[in-house]
DNA sequence: GCGGAATGGATGACGTGTCATGTACGTTGT
DNA sequence: ACAACGTACATGACACGTCATCCATTCCGC
């Protein structure tokens, strides 16, 4: 504690310099989806999930799972994209809390309209500047990282 | 335009490993902030950067340039900053239109309480998972897609 | 000097994210 | 059977971010 153990300077400069390529590439992509679709990065995130799934629809709390949001951000999400009619909600007969966000044509719609331009924007934004092995590096690193932080987080939840 | 050229498998695999860490990452970081010492990481982004100078003073425009903010998201929680007493606000003396962020000694004190348990949160979360050949690349891959991202900025706001 | 453009900055409206809490239903143990 | 607990989800309050817009001042060409 006496020498609170700062970072190297490399970790300093490869941290801000991480922090700032985030920050740049997340406005860019969010403006250019809103621009071209009028959804945002996380409308996006919900209709691929929606997506993906045979039917279109999806428990609130599977979509929670894929998308590692907060409840209750997935829930207000949830509500405003209902409101603009790119889901709906239906109740679940199998179990009296629970719910359904099922996709309409609206929502199929919009991101089927907005996923080449945004998938467009992400590879010359991103890909294109990096080689094969920085995007493997990229994979590993990414996942190194999320494994350490959920034990972490496992740890203070579940302290055995 | 026929085929809108999906990504890639290793590309997908790395993008949804790199969206997923950053969000986790941020969120922990974020809560172990807030928790600890009441700030947000935009606040202590703002905070840094009036520390790193001599006098604790920076015009509006200078963090901007710095932290890469848009101007009124800036201006929006630097008020908000100064309702917590964070900052104070002067007048420029030699620009009428301009302003000063002073660091004021509340300020200071947040700063430096938050700062270590936050760089050891940032270190144990993302640092110690990490080889410095990962470090290296990272600050590599993440240079390289800024500069990438600035000049595909720059074309469309200044096309020649 | 004067009119127009550019610059520094603030603000209101509105969408978004978090925390704390509420509610209703299911599950489990006795 | 019923109390206790856990799970699925919603909600209100409030902090945060973006967009469009506004105001004041400075700069620049004439």
């Amino acid at each position: 504690m006496e020498s609170p153990r700062w970072l190297r300077e490399e970790e300093q400069r490869a941290w801000r310099a991480y922090i700032r390529m985030h920050g740049q590439l997340t406005a860019l992509l969010n403006r250019q989806l809103q621009a071209d679709s009028g959804l945002s990065l996380a409308d996006y995130g919900v209709l691929v999930e929606l997506t993906d799934t045979p039917d279109g629809r999806l428990r609130p709390f599977e979509l929670q799972r894929e998308l590692q949001w907060e409840q209750s951000r997935l829930s207000h999400h949830l509500t405003r994209m209902q409101r603009r009619g790119l889901i709906s909600r239906e109740e679940c007969p199998e179990d009296g809390r629970g719910a359904f966000v099922v996709l309409t044509d609206a929502g199929r719609e919009a991101i089927t309209a907005a996923a080449p331009g945004h998938v467009e924007a992400v590879r010359s934004l991103f890909f294109e500047g990096l080689t094969p092995e920085q995007v493997a590096a990229l994979e590993r690193l990414s996942t190194q990282v999320t494994a350490r932080i959920e034990t972490a987080a496992g740890d203070c939840a579940d302290p055995a």
